[in-house]
DNA sequence: TAGTACAGTGTACGAAGTACGGTGTACGAA
DNA sequence: TTCGTACACCGTACTTCGTACACTGTACTA
């Protein structure tokens, strides 16, 4: 089929669910989900665009199902640890994966009903704060707090226009810093500049929060 | 012209960038970002999809334009009050506006470069931060840590499918039960019950973890 | 050999963003 | 009063999107 030949990116062994999502993946990570398109897609596949409706019922079950697999790559808090240093292990991850997945922040929103690597997660996350004393109640706000943390700082650094500490002089220099007049953002230069200076990495910014609740939530379990 | 008389929701005053993106606004509330397109935009203001243009350079300076608007609708922290006050009431103030315009949060992670709310916003809280004493690197991290914790919370509380204590124990009796297999996810199982029986509030579940980082945060600054 | 199931495709439709080239009205200058 | 110009707005058309539908060819069973 000439189809097939045109495109040649994708190895030709026939279509399937996993080969149809992990290109979705690809070709997310590379142009961004407004670049992901069902006939790019199947493009990159080496496929007619329709060919795709064999495997997903559509592009809402597509999207779904990418976010399931983006959880899937997150590491599970292991049991064989303190909570603290498990929890922390997983958050980082988490953190990663977010970070080298950026389009999937912006999907979750949309996203209502969790996937089977979602549930293992939370699943997995609340029985290590169960197991470490929380009760119920503490289990919950903990979950609620961590994850909010972690989506969060994760959706600040995809909204970052700028991936690396070169980047940021620049981008501060040639771009911020003429939006901000010194005497009406006093402190927002002052911050900008102590940035540059300091340079960034948003690894170890992510760190000193997460410790900070780490070390909060500590005295709310009862030590069983 | 017929277009005006054709579709009557808004009154005719005559188009302007602001009455562009209010409607646009209030269409994404009702209807969701999918729902938000140039021409339907047009139509509830009664006017042509081209007329838009005059306004808005693209839908990308629109969507942006909408983001700022939500960032304004955000009450600053206060100067009279406490830092810890002040920021509960700011967090708080962002936590609801987000919670009433659900697509902002996804459309973040889209939009690289701040508007000029934002920016007066991001100023006065970090003017709020150093302020209180806390070092330019502290409220950096203190900013990071609050905002990400913030936005977080309103992007779970977003892909939440229920709104009401109600419906949280409807979706979790009719959907979410059946998908959890009891011996496969035991601590879900537990926490869904003692969700459903102690009922449910975000605002209160927001507090939680709020006044808790702002306890971690206090012993962090340095007492001027 | 005929029948059936399945994997994949080609065409087509409606809706999206928006480029381009209008049209009508308002208003100042001659 | 007339004309020129600027501005606000719009109609049409092009491209790309998601996907419904009807179709192909191949493989396997009876």
């Amino acid at each position: 089929m000439s189809a097939r030949e045109q495109s040649q990116v994708a190895s030709d062994a026939g279509l399937s669910k996993q080969r149809v999502v992990a290109e979705a993946l690809r070709l997310a990570d590379r142009e961004g989900v407004h670049g992901l398109s069902m006939r790019r897609l199947a493009n990159a596949l080496g496929a007619g665009a329709m060919s795709l409706y064999h495997y997903v019922a559509s592009k809402e079950e597509l999207l779904d199902a990418m976010i399931d697999v983006v959880f899937e790559e997150i590491e599970l808090p292991s049991a064989e640890i303190d909570w603290q240093s498990a929890m922390r292990r997983r958050s980082v991850s988490a953190r990663r994966v977010l970070a080298s997945h950026p389009w999937a922040i912006g999907l979750m929103e949309s996203r209502t009903s969790p996937g089977p690597a979602n549930l293992r997660h939370r699943e997995a996350v609340t029985a290590c704060l169960r197991r470490a004393g929380f009760t119920v109640l503490m289990a919950t706000h903990a979950n609620w707090l961590l994850d909010s943390y972690v989506y969060g700082f994760a959706l600040q650094e995809a909204s970052l226009p700028f991936k690396t500490a070169d980047e940021l002089a620049n981008m501060t220099e040639d771009v911020y810093l003429p939006q901000l007049p010194p005497d009406e953002f006093p402190y927002l230069n002052e911050s900008a500049a102590a940035l540059v200076a300091a340079g960034y990495d948003p690894a170890e910014e992510f760190i000193f929060g997460l410790d900070l609740i780490l070390a909060a939530l500590e005295p709310l379990r009862a030590s069983a």
